[in-house]
DNA sequence: GCGACAG
DNA sequence: ATCTTGTCGC
């Protein structure tokens, strides 16, 4: 896919906040020029005890439901996580990955999120600024924002609230099962990502393209902490 | 000060 | 995120 932007990395939590605030402003939020076709989830693994992360992004064809990119990489993490600061520790990766892709994904999905967020640039709005693309937050946890329950059936959803504004969706993916919280990262409206997010609901609470991801970030890390892979094996 | 706190 | 087996329930 096409090289990305820029991506500052902060020396600091007070610099990565001033970094967030500098760029809040520029996440927009449009209705998608056309439906998805392919749609990329992003997800990473760490190996025990250090800040190696291993990052996998699958791009998956919405007509076929079949993966048709894929790129894993392991390499240190720049940043420690704090709570509100995870797209500093999480992007770096994610953009060696897209970097490797021979398909453009329409969007991209990411493990975390968008604008719900403190100050309303959570990872996946981060990513979406930087690439100039669209991207959407899917989380497994609130971070921040009111709301109900939304009701057990698959498609279920509620409004997440904010300061009196919508800032994402409470989404059910799976019936009977545990929602997630989908909010616009860039270039996405809260409606087109929550159509987005149902379109690729297998019969997983993760979106299929993120649990993919997902599942081969931690096949590799599973692999790289075997016997088979290490460098001291026989001596070297 | 108290409680919350994506991955 | 990570350390971790079996077990209960739809």
């Amino acid at each position: 896919m096409r090289e990305p932007t820029e991506f500052h990395l902060p020396a600091d939590s007070d610099e990565a906040i001033r970094i967030q605030r500098a760029l809040a402003g520029n996440v927009r939020l449009d209705p998608l020029p056309r439906p998805p076709r392919l749609v990329a989830g992003a997800d990473l693994a760490f190996l025990p005890g250090r800040d190696i992360g291993v990052a996998a992004v699958v791009v998956v064809d919405l007509r076929s439901g079949q993966t048709v990119d894929e790129v894993i990489i392991t390499r240190p993490v720049p940043f420690p996580y704090r709570t509100g600061l995870l797209s500093f520790r999480e992007i770096p990766a994610v953009l060696d990955c897209l970097i490797g892709l021979h398909h453009q994904p329409d969007i991209i999905i990411c493990d975390g999120q968008g604008i719900a967020h403190p100050r309303r640039i959570g990872l996946a709005s981060h990513l979406g600024v930087v690439l100039n693309r669209p991207t959407i937050g899917c989380a497994k946890r609130c971070l921040i924002g009111d709301y109900i329950e939304p009701g057990p059936e698959k498609g279920a959803t509620t409004p997440l609230l904010h300061q009196g504004l919508e800032i994402g969706r409470v989404v059910r993916t799976r019936t009977a099962v545990k929602p997630v919280f989908v909010s616009p990262g860039h270039r996405v409206t809260i409606e087109d990502a929550v159509a987005v997010v149902l379109a690729v609901a297998g019969g997983y609470r993760v979106p299929e393209p993120v649990r993919r991801a997902h599942l081969a970030a931690e096949q590799e890390k599973r692999r790289l902490l075997s016997p088979w892979s290490r460098r001291d094996w026989r001596g070297h």
